[in-house]
DNA sequence: CCCACTTTATTTGTATTACTATTAATTCAA
DNA sequence: TTGAATTAATAGTAATACAAATAAAGTGGG
């Protein structure tokens, strides 16, 4: 296993995360084994054309995405699977790139079913003015759009409103899912899976339970909207 | 705002990241207000007294958890809250150095409320053979510790087992918590919060039902668990 | 023969300097 | 007033040298 690091995309970004890119792919597809120590920094250099700060650029940004682990004399070893940072919007952009999406797309939804009903509730009791008004405004615009229904401007709509819920917990930790549900819905868009329906009156309801304070409601009306939602994307039952 | 970067803390560590601790204390605690610009690369190589080359590695570290972000011409910003990655285990680590931490850990119990559940469900269903046997050992030695109480052997196989049933759920999303589960308790231990009983029984619930391949009975098992805790930490009513 | 210690070689980590690319702000002409 | 060209400031890339860490080989004493 030598040369399993070559080419280079002929892309515009930065030279270091083009690197990355190409080196996250092998590892994400598999190409390169979980635990196997990768090419010495010389040798990846001269087969990336890249000078040597670039590529220790783009090695501590895998590092920092879980992906790799540096040593002194005993290299740069692909880190277990366990350890990849799958909420990282890079990396899924990464995942996405490569292939079977399905799994991804299911293995979101699984999550979202997990957390959204909660996040509801927290908004429902824990969202400020502020917030308030960005959600009313939010959903008012996804009224409208359902009334004379554009896929890409509802998708964006549908977005922004779920991205605001988790944004209204007061909870640190709920703030990451924002950006991860942000990309997960413009792959969609630009893969252009089909969403049927807007779900206007579930997401009435959510609505409605949040900007009323009623936690147990945002949380019933959330796991409705998933429950419907659910029968509609593919690989799931 | 000028004068806010100095000092540099006589820790062990590689260069870069000690630089970088020092920079995202001062984020994370307020100290420098998000959206403000931080002074240029050459003036901080000069207050830190590193090269710019450890220097931009401390930076595209903190750009790569979400607290930075750089672009030319106008210099490196602080980002908003939003984007913070509070998932990632070393900005925990850090967040937890600086100070209120009953906030941090409410918050943490908040969303393993909305998780677990879901992921013990999962891991009844999608759990490997190999990660049964994982699963049978560890709660074989929580068992054993429950009779003979010892605080520090019984958090560690608390910690291992939760972990694993991330890791048994066969959903890449989940595998991330197992690293920020490992995070919290082990900022448990070194600040010593004390955690009362062993919960046993409802563990065992827990493992019943996963190693039965009974989803519904793993989701209720977890929510009692769950229930249980909760009276006994800080920040809950 | 075996164990502990020392040396060596390899690989990543840090530092320095120079040059390039990008872009906000300014300037100057239409 | 506008808008295109210039300027200046900042991040990105490169090349090179040296430092630190450590696994592996070598060495001496028991």
């Amino acid at each position: 296993m030598q040369n399993a690091f070559v080419e280079i995309a002929g892309v515009k970004r930065s030279l270091h995360v083009q690197v990355a890119r190409e080196i996250a792919r092998k590892i994400l597809s598999g190409e390169v084994a979980q635990n196997e120590i990768i090419p010495g920094e010389m040798t990846l250099c001269e087969q990336f054309k890249v000078s040597r700060t670039s590529l220790r650029e783009a090695i501590k940004l895998l590092t920092s995405k879980g992906l790799l682990e540096s040593k002194p004399k005993v290299g740069t070893r692909v880190t277990d699977r366990e350890n990849w940072n799958f909420l990282d919007s890079q990396l899924l952009d990464w995942l996405i790139d490569i292939g079977d999406n399905n799994a991804v797309y299911r293995d979101f939804l699984s999550l979202r079913n997990a957390l959204e009903p909660e996040a509801a509730a927290l908004a429902a009791e824990n969202a400020t003015a502020q917030q308030r008004i960005l959600l009313s405004a939010t959903f008012q615009r996804m009224d409208d759009i359902s009334k004379d229904f554009e896929l890409e401007s509802w998708t964006e709509a549908d977005m922004e409103f779920h991205r605001l819920i988790f944004l209204s917990t007061g909870n640190s930790f709920y703030l990451p899912f924002a950006n991860v549900l942000c990309t997960m819905f413009k792959s969609f868009i630009t893969h252009s899976s089909v969403r049927g329906s807007t779900c206007i009156n579930e997401h009435r309801a959510i609505y409605s339970a949040i900007m009323a304070g009623d936690s147990s409601k945002a949380r019933q009306a959330n796991i409705d909207l998933l429950s419907k939602s659910k029968r509609r994307l593919p690989g799931s039952s």
